[in-house]
DNA sequence: GGCTAAGATGAGCAACGACTCAGGTTCACC
DNA sequence: GGTGAACCTGAGTCGTTGCTCATCTTAGCC
């Protein structure tokens, strides 16, 4: 099966495409979900038609723009565990993913999909399992504790970037929240 | 000066006023603060001008009502401290917090506005001094570490709230994910 | 009971946003 | 260079929502 969809796209097409892509990441990580298509199409300097031929729906954009954040997040999070201790690389991604969400609104709306209607097809799915290997390893490791559940991981994960987005938690807050957290999966 | 506003309403006017405010507190904890203000009308079975004579703008209404629960919220805090040991106490209000925020939206929106452009007024800071001194006086009693401060307690309590209510988490996984953070909180 | 100002009503307005489509433009292949 | 299909354009449709206002109703007071 092929990595990619079915047809190849035109030049101008294809060049289209990833400049919507790009517009509307950046507007939605501003504006967040709400933001109307039509600026999208300004930024991308395309008509709305054009938006609307690559991606039928306002959902299906929001869908392909999480699909891709999520790919990036998930590398991230195998470079993380290559590079350095299990435990660390956990707590180095939590740190990460923190500081992205403080800036970019879509990181939240993405794991906020886990449970909603706008559903990246098992896209929190694949994170999720890509934290767990990191939380069992750091459990065997003996950096994180045994009774903490993967669950509770990925809420507070969640949580923690939807506060920080939401409140817009200035660098230091959002050290000193994940310090807490950290404490708490931390053996006593 | 006199804790309510100003002139005395008719008792029709006044009637409407409480079942327009139950309305909406319902409405938007079930359906967020996106919900229609028509929505609220037909609720509270009243025609949409109704609402827009005691409520001028949809963004008075949602601030009436966080006022409202706000004055709850407090008086939740006091009660609790008079009755437990202040560690118990502040651990009891997450809890409550949380287990009141899964349910309903109002909560966490109430939470959010601290920074945002729907400013209750004052409304999080006067809570927020509530929190602190439940606060303190658990730092005092040994229940808490002594090197967190109020600004990580409230981002926490907002973060995990938010999370609760997006996620929609299970009871038990609510009481899993504020182990955690207890744990983070108590001393080593 | 009669009066009047406060209040209620709901059709309607204006703004906005998702989405469409008839017509013009451009790529790619010969 | 010619041709056709793919693609782009943007004015326009349709549905929704916050809010208004002319008209009718009613509470409260004598």
């Amino acid at each position: 099966m092929p990595i990619d969809d079915a047809k190849p796209l035109r030049a101008d097409a294809a060049r289209n495409r990833a400049r919507i892509m790009a517009a509307a990441e950046q507007v939605f990580s501003e504006r967040g979900p709400a933001a109307s298509t039509e600026e999208v199409a300004n930024r991308a300097g395309v008509a709305i038609g054009t938006v609307f031929r690559h991606f039928p729906t306002k959902a299906d954009l929001l869908r392909a723009i999480m699909k891709d954040l999520l790919a990036r997040l998930v590398s991230d999070v195998d470079d993380l565990r290559r590079g350095s201790e299990p435990g660390d690389a956990l707590f180095a991604f939590f740190t990460n993913l923190v500081a992205h969400s403080a800036r970019q609104k879509t990181v939240i709306d993405l794991l906020a999909a886990a449970g909603s209607e706008l559903n990246v097809p098992d896209a929190v799915g694949t994170l999720e399992r890509s934290v767990g290997g990191l939380l069992r390893a750091a459990q065997q490791a003996g950096t994180v504790r045994r009774d903490v559940g993967l669950a509770e991981v990925m809420a507070l994960l969640v949580a923690v970037c939807q506060g920080a987005v939401q409140a817009g938690w200035p660098a230091d807050l959002q050290t000193r929240t994940l310090a807490v957290v950290f404490a708490g999966l931390a053996p006593r």
